[in-house]
Parts: C-alpha cells; structure tokens; sequence
DNA sequence: ACTATATATGAACATATAATCATATATGCA
DNA sequence: TGCATATATGATTATATGTTCATATATAGT
C-alpha cells in the first residue's frame, strides 16, 4: 500500500522539500480553500457554483482558487463564459481527506 | 488498512471539523515547527537540544513547542531541569510524514 | 540562601494573509 | 457593434502570525 521510500531522519530536511511541504499545508489551511476543495472532491464547479454554494464573493472564490491553482492543486477548463475548476493533485487530496476523518472523530 | 468510515461530500463541512483541520493544517505548515516535529519523528528532545540543533533562539522554541502543545500534537515531561518534548498523535504525525515523502518527489 | 542552568512568558515589531471594492478582460449572442 | 454574463486582477485594509528582547519562573547543587 504504500509504496514512498523511508524516510532518512538522520538526515536534516532539505530546505526545497521543507519549502514545498511548508506551502502546501499552508494552502490547504485555510477554511475557504478547504470548503472549496471540499467541494471538489465530488466533481467539477464553475467559479460562480462555488460563491453560491459557499456564499462567497466571486472575487474571494477567484483568488483562492488563482492560488490553488499556482499550487497545481486544481486545474480549470473553459467552457463557453464559464470556467470549470477541478482537482489536479491526488495525494494532496487524499491527505486533506484523511484530516477532516482524523477531525471528525475529534 | 483505511478503517475510517468514508466522507460524506454531500453534506456541507460542519464548521468544528473545519475549525480543526484549519488549526491542524496550520500548525504543521510553518518551516520552524516542521523542523521541530521533524525532529520528533526520532526520538524525545529537550527545549534546548532542540534550540541547538536547529539553531533556533530558546525563546522561539519553547513559544512555537507551546503551539504544538496546545494543540495537542506534542507532549512534554520533566526531568531535572530539562524538558523532554516528544510527539502526542501519531495520525498528524502520519500525515505530515506522507506530505515529506510527496514533496521530495517534485 | 545563593548561583547557575533550563524553560516559559509578555510585549513589541515586522511580515504575511485574506477579504473587499472597483475595475478590467473575455466570451456569447442579438 | 453593443450588451449581458462570467471571471480575473490590482489596490487597500484589517487581522493573523512568527521572531525577538527582556524578564520571570523553576530546579539542582553548593
């Protein structure tokens, strides 16, 4: 099941992958990023199904997802004047996905 | 192996679950308390050991160490007049571990 | 009791972050 | 082309966050 190499803990954390873990945690820590892609677990949503469904303002939802977008955890396809926004990064996913079950028992 | 009963996306996130996967992201996404718990995976640490390898101001320490404390992800016991930190919940523990092991990936 | 060592805490400061408003851009259709 | 709808962007503001300094507290040993 799990297929990822050890961990070395006697080695120091490079400053790259401390980097990287820094911000992704930081980009799903957010409570409107985390409704958001709350949302996209299930399917696909346009910018506006977003603001209506979470009652946000259309230019939070757009910057919250210009960021996760940057973090290429989710990806976006046009549509006519929509724009479809979907998940881009699995193991990402998975682990948000774990954390709200860990909470939930809390 | 995943004995956690599975989401329902079709209702909204209850906002104490949000709460704390929020609080939880956040005090595993800053770079000093990562190198901190990063520490922890191996072994308990006195505040000042941890201070020295990380070379890391004692007061830093000990004020990012109360963090984790509060939030329950760190445990701490006296001996003398040193204080031993160790990890308190595996799970996040878990999570942060896979998190590394995606981000030296990329 | 006095000193040294280890840790904790409060206040102050600098920086990062998120929401909002106003406005720009892009697409579809009459 | 003109208008409506959908989305993106820049600037501003308020708040949150992390580090530092100074100092308080606690324990052990003399």
């Amino acid at each position: 099941m799990d297929s990822q190499p050890t961990i070395d803990f006697t080695q120091q954390l490079d400053e790259e992958t401390l980097f990287i873990v820094s911000q992704t945690f930081k980009a799903i820590s957010d409570p409107t990023r985390i409704r958001i892609l709350y949302l996209l677990f299930e399917r696909e949503y346009a910018v506006n199904e977003i603001s209506d469904e979470l009652s946000l303002k259309q230019s939070t939802v757009s910057h919250q997802l210009r960021f996760l977008k940057n973090m290429r955890l989710v990806k976006s396809r046009r549509d006519g004047t929509s724009i479809y926004y979907s998940q881009a990064d699995k193991h990402v996913m998975q682990i948000l996905k774990q954390m709200i079950e860990h909470a939930a028992h809390c």
